[in-house]
DNA sequence: AAATTCATGCAAAGCGCTTTGGATTTACTG
DNA sequence: CAGTAAATCCAAAGCGCTTTGCATGAATTT
C-alpha cells in the first residue's frame, strides 16, 4: 500500500492525503481523521526512503564508532550510550545508523558519509586529542555532537562530557585524605581525551598535596580486564607498592580487584581502590544496593540521551551557538577505600 | 555533485555514466575508466536515498535489540556481536541499523520496518522460547536471521547457535569429575532460550552422574554482576553450600567470584566456577594469556561475523533452504576449577 | 449583490538514481 | 559490399514521496 492506493482508494489527491497525514494547516479536520482512520486501516505506513528522498532528510543519526586497528576492542560503555541515544531517536522517529570504523581511515568515512547523506547528522565518539575530526566535520557541514571532547581545538562545537579532571582529582583526594601517599593510576589510552584529563585530575590532587608524581605508578593502556591485573600486579610486586589505584573503568577495576586478593590482600583494607564508573547497566554499583567500589559515578546512557537531544537540535538548528554540557559526576563510597594500613 | 552533474561534465548520458559506474557491461573499458576517474575526481558518490528508492534495496540491515521493560538492560554481548558483523555489513557495502525495542511492542515494529522499508532483513536478537517473532517475520517475507534459537518451532528458518546444552553439560561434567556433588547453577533468565538448553545441559550432567537435580542451587535472573554476586552469597551462606557453580555469563561469574573471596574461600580450591564465555573484547580470558576462568567459550563477535554473511545470503537468495550454523564451543581449563576439597 | 477572503483540494514538478527499450555506430561474416 | 550481429550509448519512465503554485467553491465583508 502506497500513497498513490491510499489516496485513490480515498477518492482524494495524494497532495492532499500526505498533508493530511504530516498535520499541515491547508486541510480540514474532518478530511484528516477520515485519512487518518483509512491509513490506520490499511497499514500505511510512508516509505522512508522516498520521503527522504524527496525531503532531504535522511531522518537517520549515524554513531561512528572508532575501532582502535591493533586491539580491535569495543568500548563497552558504548552499549548503554547507544541505549540511552537509541530512546531519543526512536522517539522522534530518527533511526540509528552505527559504524565502526578502523580509526585509519576515518577521515574519509566522514566525507562519504555526507556526500552519500545517509544521516543527518553525527555522534563522534573517543574524542582524542586535538581531534582532526572536528575540524573537518565543520568543514563539511555535517551537524555532529562529540561525546567527550577534544582539548586544544579553537573552533566552537557541541560536546557532552563529563568533569574527568575534577572527578579525577577528586578521586585522588579521597585517598590522600584517607592517609594514602603511595597512589597509582590505571588510565585509558592517553592519546584519547578523556585519560588526559584524568590523569591532569590526578596529577593535580597529588600536586596539591605535596606528593611525588611517580611516572612508575601510572599506566595507560586498553580498559580491559587483564590490563588492570597485569599492572596491578606489577605494582603490588614492587618494593614499594602502592596502597591506593585511581582506575579509569569499573571492568579495569575489577581486574586490580583480582591482583590484589590473589596476593591475599583484602581490598578496601590494606588496599584501595577508587574507579571511574559509568553505571553500566550489567554492572550497576550503588544504584540498587550499597555500592561496592568507592568510585566517581557517571551514566553513560543518560549522557546517550542528552547527546541525541543536543544532535537533534542542531541538526534542526544549525546556526545555533555551540552547546557544551557537562554531566553531573559524583563521588560514591563504596566499601574498596579504607584508611591507608599502619606498619 | 550528482549524477547530472557529472555526467554533463563527461558529455555522456546519465545512463552510461550509471553503468559504467556500477560495473555493467554495455560500456566499453576506456569509457568506463574515464567515468571512474571523473568520479574520483569529482568526489562523486551516489546518494543511498535515491539509490536505494530506484533499486528498491536499502543496502541496511536493522538489528532489533530488545530491552527488556523492567532492567532496561543492554546485554553486554551486543557490542562485541555487533562489532563483528558491522565488518562484514561495511566490506559489502551495507548499513547497519541497531534499534532497542521495548519487548513489548516488537510485533507492530517489525510490521513497520517492512512496510517503511528501511531494511533489506534483520537479525533477531534474544530469541525466546517458541518466540512468536519468528513466524511473523516469515509470514512479512523479511529476511531475517536469529542469534540464537527458538525452540518449539516447526517452520525452518535461518539461525546461528551455541551448542548450549552440549557446553553446559560439559561445563557441569567438568566439575562432576573433579568430584564436585553440590554444583549451582547461575543462569540467565529462563525464558530466553539459550537460558533454558543451559538449564538442560545442566541437568542432563547431573542426572548422568546420578546426582540429585536440586532447585534450591539453581538461579535465574538478568546476568549482572550483583546478581551473580547475590545468588552466589546466599548459597554459600548456607548449611549446605555447593561446591561448584555453573555460570551462564563472564559478568556474573565475576560476581560469584566476588562472594567466594568475599567469604574468605579461595576460588579454584575452595569453590570452583566454570562459566560461558563470550569471548568479549574487553574481557578476554586465555586469547591472549592463560586463561583465568575455567570456561565453554565461544567468540560472540565470531558469530556476529557469521550472522551478517548469512543474512546477506538469504537477503541475495531469498528462496533458498534454511541455514543453520552452529558454532564451535570449546572447553578451556583455568584456574576457578579444581578438585573438590575434602572435609 | 459584488468584492474579498479563506478553506480546501488538485495537478505537476521535483528529489537523484536505476533500468527499459531503442537508436546509432562499429565490427564481422559470406 | 550488402547483411547481420555486437558494441555502445541515449531518452525517458519510473521508484514513492513532498511541495509549489493554482483552481475552485464557500464564507465573509462592504
Amino acid at each position: 500500500m502506497n500513497l498513490k492506493q491510499l489516496s485513490e482508494a480515498l477518492g482524494l489527491s495524494q497532495t492532499t492525503v500526505s498533508r493530511a497525514l504530516n498535520g499541515y494547516p491547508e486541510v480540514s479536520e474532518k478530511t484528516r481523521e477520515k485519512v487518518r482512520k483509512a491509513a490506520l486501516a490499511a497499514n500505511y505506513q510512508p516509505s522512508k526512503r522516498a520521503r527522504s528522498l524527496a525531503t532531504g532528510r535522511a531522518m537517520a543519526i549515524g554513531h561512528v564508532i572508532p575501532v582502535s586497528t591493533q586491539q580491535e576492542l569495543v568500548n563497552p560503555v558504548f552499549g548503554d550510550f547507544i541505549a540511552g541515544a537509541g530512546e531519543i531517536y526512536s522517539a522522534e522517529g530518527y533511526d540509528m545508523i552505527l559504524s565502526l570504523v578502523k580509526d585509519s581511515d576515518e577521515a574519509d568515512f566522514y566525507r562519504d558519509l555526507k556526500i552519500k547523506g545517509n544521516v543527518d547528522g553525527i555522534i563522534v565518539h573517543g574524542p582524542r586529542m586535538a581531534d582532526p575530526r572536528i575540524a573537518l566535520l565543520k568543514e563539511l557541514g555535517l551537524p555532529f555532537v562529540v561525546h567527550g571532547r577534544a582539548s586544544d581545538i579553537d573552533l566552537p562545537y557541541d560536546f557532552i562530557d563529563v568533569p574527568n579532571i575534577t572527578a579525577f582529582d577528586q578521586a585522588t583526594t579521597h585517598m590522600i585524605e584517607l592517609g594514602h601517599r603511595r597512589i597509582a593510576l590505571i588510565n585509558g589510552v592517553e592519546d584519547l581525551d578523556f585519560a588526559c584529563r584524568r590523569r591532569k585530575g590526578y596529577e593535580r590532587a597529588l600536586s596539591r598535596a605535596g606528593l611525588r608524581i611517580d611516572p612508575a605508578l601510572m599506566h595507560s593502556s586498553d580498559m580491559t580486564e587483564a590490563y588492570g591485573y597485569n599492572a596491578a600486579r606489577d605494582m603490588l610486586d614492587t618494593d614499594n607498592p602502592p596502597t591506593g589505584f585511581a582506575v579509569a573503568s569499573m571492568i579495569t577495576a575489577l581486574g586490580v580487584r583480582r591482583a590484589i586478593e590473589e596476593r591475599g590482600l583484602k581490598t578496601g583494607r590494606d588496599v584501595s581502590i577508587v574507579t571511574f564508573d559509568d553505571d553500566l547497566s550489567y554492572m550497576r554499583n550503588g544504584t540498587q544496593e550499597a555500592p561496592i567500589f568507592t568510585a566517581v559515578q557517571s551514566s553513560v546512557r543518560d549522557a546517550g540521551r542528552h547527546a541525541a537531544r543536543m544532535l537533534l537540535d542542531r541538526v534542526a538548528n544549525p546556526n545555533a551557538p555551540a552547546a557544551e554540557t557537562m554531566m553531573d559526576c559524583g563521588l560514591i563510597i563504596g566499601e574498596t577505600t579504607g584508611p591507608v594500613p599502619k606498619n
